[in-house]
DNA sequence: GATGAATGAGCCTTCATTCAT
DNA sequence: GATGAATGAAGGCTCATTCAT
């Protein structure tokens, strides 16, 4: 890697944050400045403007999203085992996150270019899409090899565990002390067990 | 009222929409000011600052949503009545938003000032506080009147409903084209009828 | 005339100067402020850009050049008359400026936005016009009152004069120690003298 | 030729383009970069800085028009035929750009650099100079070879055709759709026909 | 109560230039 | 001889805020 490409990459890493934490317009280029110790030259010999450094800074934090998902559910064997992993990583994001500034950056991104920044918007949206279309081929997978019931409607299934655990992220990033997040898993987990696994293990979950 | 303090009101409607739409950074004074056909000083007058208007905006975006939810429960009899009836008001800030901008403006707030806005996202957290509290009591009193499983634990279910169908409203916001809220809406009423409701009704819903 | 008013004309005037000196490109906001003895936004409060700033400035120096026309045109009463006041009139550009800088502001600004700002181009252009047309209709009026031989061309006439002497003040602007203004003068006054004027003034030039 | 100086001279050609079309101030290094595909060190490894490529390209220029006025009296073998030669040639930029973005580009220097640029104003105004001076020694010759009338004066004739004939071709600049050029040419020929020739050929010009 | 004029700080971006590689 | 990375200064413009009127 060329100095040059290593300064853009440190560019990215250091604004993936900050666009993370203030958004977008809430991150001036003053600031991105300040991180890198970079001058605007040193910034604007890398990147045509600000809006192509939010851009790459969203893909850096999308593919860490991703990247969290395929090595949590590269150690399951079973599909079971893969749905579950997914659920723990979303959980992760509150204990462990992705990047400085908590929450899960996707629905960061969504919230804050909604309205103000259609590209961006876009991308995030192509993002949540990604991240529906996994969810949905390991239900399918799951499907295919007997593990889970042929019944399921893996769109809407897949749509409800996105809604829940964004839900409950976001909920845990305004208040920490809330278990929001354990909550939602809890529940989905719970009803993975009566609703969807073909051969459910036979357990007593106690919350509702 | 006098003509100022209906002034003063106007500005905080018109604002209202602004910072919902736009959020805090992304609204300017001269939006405001474009929104509200007033000059600098003549908002100045009623207000010592931005982040002054953006509180009061947002107290009465609060107050749209606790008045919607005052309204939907006023009209059922039952607990459980009541309970449908607030997943039913979730439900309603897609199709008939709260305010321009779309979505759940406690939610909108809390994601945009996370971070950027320390007052602000602490009105935002008490917002959902209340958002949560208001469920619960609808919960206990269910369970008072024998109409809710008296096991049930009413905090890990209201948070589980707002995370659930604040998820989904985030969802449908960003891609309106899906159903979220309405696959949130169906299952969160199978999980009542099945897990909450002391005498529930009999029916088949085919959704997982 | 109210203060803004008045501040609005103070920065015309003295971003008048500027643009006649330095161009578009080369006068700064920086310089208009220095001039103005006002900050960026004291500027802005009366002015959408600058290039708002620089069409009234231009607008402003064509009116001055309006006006010594007609102020030296008013003093005659016969047409011949009229037409050397005009020739006068130009030549007075070098000794007299309309405006800080030199030359004739209208060429100026023709050339200085040619290929760069079309709008001013176009602004430059049509003074341009108006001053041809002015001398035409001096023409007309010479020829109507029979002191100008119907013959003549007004059209061709009117862009020969326009030409030898503003090309003139142009070569007296970047070489002053030369007479090049004066010489114009004499030659197409004797032009006239020759082939325009209806019954010439016996008189001996000596110039060719 | 090495390589550099290849290069150098490929840098000023592209330059001398952009610095007549856009002027000094309009027209940015990295103008220069995207015309002549290199980067900035490619650039400044053959001029100390952007003045030394103005003034180098106004060399350029300046050469090119010598070159026309060379090429447009060589031709002609008496000195009647090398004066309309140059009136032809004047004329000729108008048709036949010089350099891109037309006019002559050693006036469009000096509009430009005046007030702006005192060395590249010194050049212009040494390139008019120069100019005038041709002009004047192929009056001198005329007169010594007793073509042209001895009692003219050749310095007020020289700056009387350079005037009117720049002053023409920055009128055409701005409005190409007039003929102004045509009319200063067939003006001065008229001219010259009647107060400068000893022998004038006889012949009806209808224009005054 | 409302205006308009003014400000200072900050915004994103481009400038000409330098220099190690 | 050419590049790419970096800079400091300046570019035009918008920000939230103040205050005399």
């Amino acid at each position: 890697m060329t100095k040059g490409n290593s300064t853009k990459e440190f560019i990215i890493e250091k604004s993936s944050e900050l666009f993370n934490i203030y958004g977008y317009h809430g991150c001036a280029l003053s600031d991105i400045m300040e991180a890198t110790s970079l001058k605007k030259g040193g910034i604007y010999n890398h990147f045509k403007n600000k809006d192509e450094i939010a851009v790459e800074a969203f893909n850096y934090n999308l593919n860490k999203v991703k990247q969290r998902f395929r090595t949590a559910t590269a150690k399951a064997s079973t599909s079971k085992g893969k749905l579950y992993a997914i659920l723990d990583a979303f959980s992760s994001f509150t204990e462990d996150p992705i990047v400085k500034g908590g929450g899960c950056p996707i629905f960061n991104t969504a919230m804050d270019a909604t309205n103000t920044h259609p590209e961006l918007k876009k991308k995030a949206k192509e993002g949540i899409h990604v991240l529906q279309r996994y969810i949905e081929i390991k239900l399918e997978e799951g499907v295919a090899r007997g593990e889970f019931k042929p019944s399921i409607d893996v769109h809407d299934l897949s749509s409800l565990i996105i809604c829940t655990l964004e839900g409950a992220i976001i909920m845990s990033r305004v208040s920490p002390e809330h278990d929001s997040i354990d909550i939602a898993r809890t529940h989905l987990k719970q009803h993975l067990q009566t609703f969807v696994l073909s051969h459910p293990t036979t357990q007593h979950n106690k919350k509702p």
